[in-house]
DNA sequence: AAGCATACATACCGGTTGGTATGCTCGTCA
DNA sequence: TGACGAGCATACCAACCGGTATGTATGCTT
């Protein structure tokens, strides 16, 4: 094993293991037991749990960003950006085989770290406010194509906040209470409508991203109970 | 202090502390600590944490129900019922003072909970599904009334959901980010869209619900870290 | 007054947590 | 060839976790 290869291999136990359950739940003698080494090379690695969960946002927003940067790629029309990022979240949290729910790895793990560790709510707050710029471009490409119904008071930047909350709201819901069947249909009827999507336009597009094989071995399956039994 | 009086005393100070943190940071000790009594009757009470959650669940409920039916009271226009809503939702979760927010107590905490107990998830799942029910029955109301914008397939019932969803994401971002200054705007704007509320009745009715003084007891302040640290 | 159950308090338990101290094994370079 | 640091493995630690065993004060019943 390559000298990066233990710390990488750690980094992507971690993020699968979190994205399993939550930063709480997920020890980091599991973590060293998955990825198969000891303690002493996680420590050698990391200064400490949190500091690896810090690297692991980083690490986790430059492997999505390459999705993103797809999804919303400029030569898409913006109603095929939207159908992207449809598709690209159902893909990402469902996965293909639609088995287990994935929440977002970090979405419910900012409340279960010691306040005192600023420089991961750092990190998160780098990671949402990230994700909302993508969102509030894709707004603005909506409008100016004049998809969107008139809506003078409510600016890009807005919406692409309501359209994160949302986001995650369902698949926090999905997550925790483990049922699949309706999630793509809330999911994108929930959009269309924060977008004050015209309702011609409702479905009109094809999505052309498809999931980047770069990324495939990050979603590479790691056994172990769901929650912290 | 009277026979009851400990065990409502244990109840309403792991609600809070669940609330401004969540269920696994939260340990037994630290409860009873804040309540003032040992561990011995804690688990005179109750027979475990676990089985604790299970009752805080229902307590919550007890609470809430009442300021609900208060908020959706038949005398009130589906409008009023609206801004009512709204009003609430900004009370509960971020007090009068705007100070702290405090997440659903029980929103970020079923992933938190070993799956063996199945109890747990189930009272979840009631809350849960008894929140949809008021908000269908919201929909419904404006519907009937009028205030929406066709939508011919999509019922009440999952617009409920929606905002359900919408609901907790905005909350739960909030809770973790600690920021407040947006939160009603974005919360108002969100659920007017989200419910297809047709232009003319934002922020249309006022609303005439207070919170009741019954309930107050039950937000009182237990001073304590908000995380785990 | 005897008997007994309720409502706790105190002390303690095994297991697990994040974290550390120490030692070994390599490849590298003087 | 020998010093040396990177990259670990092993063994261990104090703190804390949820939970329990046992003692005790109080009040009700008979």
């Amino acid at each position: 094993m390559s000298v990066t290869d233990t710390r990488e291999r750690l980094l992507e136990i971690a993020l699968e293991l979190i994205w399993q359950s939550n930063y709480s739940c997920v020890g980091v003698n599991e973590i060293c037991k998955q990825a198969g080494v000891t303690k002493g090379a996680f420590y050698h690695h990391f200064e400490s749990k949190a500091s690896l969960f810090c690297e692991a946002t980083a690490y986790y927003w430059q492997v999505i960003r390459n999705d993103l940067d797809a999804v919303f790629s400029p030569l898409n029309s913006p109603l095929v950006q939207l159908e992207n990022l449809l598709h690209f979240l159902i893909m990402a949290k469902l996965g293909n085989d639609q088995a287990g729910i994935r929440g977002c790895p970090f979405y419910t793990s900012g409340a279960q770290i010691g306040s005192n560790e600023e420089k991961v709510i750092e990190a998160l707050e780098l990671l949402s406010s990230n994700a909302v710029k993508y969102n509030a471009a894709l707004v603005h490409g909506l409008k100016s194509g004049g998809c969107l119904e008139e809506d003078v008071d409510v600016d890009a930047e807005q919406t692409g906040l309501l359209l994160y909350h949302f986001i995650h709201g369902v698949f926090s819901y999905a997550h925790v209470h483990e049922v699949v069947e309706n999630t793509k249909r809330d999911l994108t009827v929930g959009i269309y409508r924060l977008l004050g999507l015209k309702r011609e336009h409702w479905y009109a597009a094809e999505p052309n991203w498809v999931p980047q094989q770069a990324n495939s071995h990050f979603v590479e399956q790691v056994m172990l109970p769901r929650r912290s039994d």
